[in-house]
DNA sequence: TATGAATGAGGCTTCATTCAT
DNA sequence: CATGAATGAAGCCTCATTCAT
């Protein structure tokens, strides 16, 4: 797992002078030059270990899903060992603090998802972290709803609600700053969660609680 | 009430020449010549009508809310006068159909919020839209929740998570196709409501439902 | 001699227009648009009045050449009988207040002087105007001379140098305002020209009147 | 003093395009591709090394600058000790020549006149020059006076005067070409300075040197 | 006369990418 | 590896001029 040879080095340098500017300028606007002025390197060299420019950006959408499933890994071991825990640990690592506890990171993180719509390259491995992350969900959920007791059914759609909360929170966090209460997401997510598991049916003749 | 001059029609005809074309290609990679061929004018004649290209966009976003808005009211005219159904019929006008029942229309409003990120005036009718927005949830729920008997708490952050699951559902359905279930964020999210009203603790002695 | 035709009213206006739009921008930025605006009619219009941008500027040459003109007579009609007098009148007209007392005025003028340069048809208009101004300067200076008792040589040069020196202070003027005293070009010309005259030699063993 | 680096070269290459190219079209309608033809490179590249065409201009300011004193420098080298000849030295580089010997220069020269009146960053240079050369005017008229026995009076209007006859006869040669007499300016202009130091008084009851 | 829509050319600038050194 | 010069293609915008009404 021989990391960081120095062209490792600077491809992430690069990697994370496109976060930069990007955070600030947005994606079309980011130049190379931009690109390599963040990274302290010359324009030229940037093409020496990337392709193009898009080739940047799909590593920048590796690394920070890899920024955040690492922070989920940190909050699951810090966490108690109880179902309900361990998912309100993913919540935590995933709106807590956001992608990369960076604002940075969000900022990137949105202008990403918005263009995965048009870019099949970035969409692709935006999808794959997206597909990843809604399986953990799934997981958690679905280790909840088995520890308390409840059918285990409808679960593709509460985790899909999940996620979509948690992509509508960064966009609001930074499209919009200061519409929304200061940390409202992760306490009421969790609000939300519970409500939802509580909804679910219970497995055997027990009533549900609505 | 004279609506659609000549200079309106025009007017109307390149914000949703800009709508095609962005849905297509992101708002940078829409350029004037592309938005004019999907107008059928002539590229000069686009900036005889809009300052510059920013100004469409901004128009764009006025026209997509005023969608939106509208799809709302009717909702709310067809729907049941129960305080509930009126909260659904906002579910599902914002969610059931997305803005203008229209993916082109829901794949600009993502790259629009993406883009007020870092374009202030782009971020102000945006947000000026999304805080009219907030304003009706939390009008629906408050009603909701005085008609149950339930306390009437929290209900910034209710209303919050709400618009962030909307906004994100958006998301999801444009940059990661077919990941999440067709149809699932109206119903779930309906779902997700009632477990949340139904964890706010009744108003006089009654026993909440948890 | 009937002025004032309504066409002549529009056309002033139009020419009045482009002064106030050129001293702002210079001639190459005064577009037609701000032209119409600046006169209060519509841009269709001003090509009614005018073949082309050019011929508006060729017609504010002869315009501003007219006004310094008229104060010229105005200033002779009210200064003193003496040759002397006379060309003071003279300078006073023509620098004491530059073309039109107009600070507008004297930068179209400055910008006038560049054009002329490089238009033709500019050019031939605005030599007219030098040319004859030169003719009265050679007149004035030749007045003098002759009731002072010089010999009447190098009446050319002079006069070239007195326009020069005109021509000079509008372009100090408004290139580098403040760098040169307040006032200063009138006063200070008249000096020049009499220690050039005096300069000139009798006529025949006649003292000087200074 | 490693002077012409490549970039360095390159600069000086295009602002000379500059140069010819302003003489013959003047400043806005000398394009960034003619510029880019007269220096026999690629239009793209001269934004490499100016970052707009201002720039370009504000440098061609500066080099003419430099070339006119540069030959003032040369000519007080070559002219005796006097403070007369010395005076005479100035003259004679400042118009005997023009700005650069180069009838383009001096077309130029005009173009900047009216250019610095709207553009704030080419009025800066050009007054930057103008100042100097003005101090120089008054250090050298002062030297005369002196050394003559006149009071030392009024200098700032003389020298104005003269710097304006300078400016003003650069705009007669180019924009009214044979209007004036050949080479009428260097002799005249220096006969007219005799006259006006020799209007100034004495300082003690001397007499005038001529 | 008057309006303002329409045309089409061209200008400045930005930029990804390539290449010589 | 590294530098930064060079290329050429767009892109946005401005504008004089024409034209239908």
């Amino acid at each position: 797992m021989g990391r960081a040879s120095k062209g490792e080095e600077r491809r992430a340098q690069i990697i994370l002078a496109l976060q930069d500017v990007m955070a600030e300028k947005g994606y079309e606007r980011a130049s190379i030059k931009s690109i390599a002025q963040a990274a302290s390197i010359n324009p030229g060299l940037v093409h020496h270990y990337f392709g193009n420019k898009q080739e940047i950006l799909v590593s920048l959408v590796e690394d920070l899903g890899q920024r955040l499933h690492t922070r989920y890994i940190q909050q699951i071991e810090e966490s108690e060992d109880a179902p309900r825990a361990r998912l309100f640990a993913f919540i935590d690592a995933y709106v807590g603090l956001g992608p990369g506890a960076d604002p940075k990171a969000v900022a990137c993180w949105v202008s990403i998802g918005a263009e995965a719509i048009r870019q099949p390259e970035v969409r692709e491995t935006f999808m794959r972290f997206m597909r990843d992350t809604l399986e953990q969900i799934k997981l958690r959920l679905t280790e909840v709803l088995a520890d308390e007791g409840r059918q285990i059914t409808n679960i593709e759609a509460l985790a899909s609600v999940l996620l979509a909360s948690i992509e509508g929170s960064y966009t609001l966090a930074m499209a919009v700053p200061g519409l929304t209460p200061q940390g409202y997401a992760s306490p009421t997510l969790k609000q939300m969660i519970v409500g939802l598991i509580e909804q679910q049916p219970l497995r055997e003749g027990k009533e549900s609680s609505t």
